[in-house]
DNA sequence: CAATAAGGTTGACCTCGACAACCAATCTTC
DNA sequence: GAAGATTGGTTGTCGAGGTCAACCTTATTG
């Protein structure tokens, strides 16, 4: 029998070595996209990969971090060539931020090892394990954001 | 219908936004303990206080990170009296770092706060949910630790 | 008794997020 | 339609916190 508190206890100590497990992971990935890459900038390529053109408000709120360390990510980005920034015809405020063809191919080239790579570790997992936990986390997110 | 692909992808973005939202969750906690008390800190000082006095080698394997880190960790935590580190006995070359009354008090003040903390915002999650998600957690680390 | 290894400390460096000041464009409101 | 208020972004400064490498001290081993 397992007391709650207990339960919230093994939650932290977790989430702790999650945390840092996570950053060496993403680190490595993101130097197979582009050996400069940084690792925060790595999710947020990926993001505007899967979710088209967005504004920086768009990543400023998907990430929930600061607009100033969002500008700097993009700005990173723009450097190594793997995104672009386009003024938003919709908004003179605004800009769009776009992958280049360059990003794209270069992260495809990556989607397979990473699949071979998570395949490995996570392979025993169902997709719908995989999905259940993922749900879990977001659920836990929403929770934590309040 | 989702493929694994997918569940990956959704998977590695919540992870994303836990580890910063989590970051900041730390933080509120460990000023809570002591309004100097880095985040970082904060977590080392909660496993020490569970498994007794440690050398700092400990701690470095067991969060998994360079033991210049642990090192001015530890200091922190000297500096504001919530440690003490005492020669071990059995090594000339190491020192045993154990939690001080003083921090052991200001954690335990802590803790009622922490489980209304979340119990306000984990109210509907089950005991059995909470620890589903640890063990999910932990399997999930387990695997990214290979 | 050297040589090597292990425990810690420290300094230089890097990532990266928060906060605030600021500019430009847009919206609101009278 | 001009004066604020709001929104989108950029940039400077700062602090947290990690890596790597050099170094000192103490143990261990041949």
């Amino acid at each position: 029998m397992t007391t709650r508190p207990d339960a919230l206890r093994e939650l932290e100590r977790e989430v702790g070595v999650m945390v840092r497990r996570v950053r060496r992971v993403i680190d490595e990935r993101a130097r197979a996209v582009h050996p400069d890459l940084q690792p925060a900038a790595y999710l947020m390529f990926g993001y505007l990969l899967d979710n088209g053109p967005l504004r920086a408000s768009a990543l400023c709120t998907a990430f929930d971090i600061d607009k100033g360390a969002i500008s700097r990510q993009v700005q990173h980005l723009v450097d190594l060539g793997l995104v672009d920034r386009t003024p938003d015809p919709d908004d003179g405020r605004a800009t769009l931020i776009s992958v280049t063809d360059d990003g794209a191919s270069r992260f495809k080239d990556v989607v397979d090892h990473r699949r071979k790579w998570f395949d490995d570790r996570l392979g025993e997992w169902s997709a719908d394990e995989l999905l259940a936990f993922a749900t879990m986390l977001s659920r836990y997110n929403e929770a934590l954001g309040r």
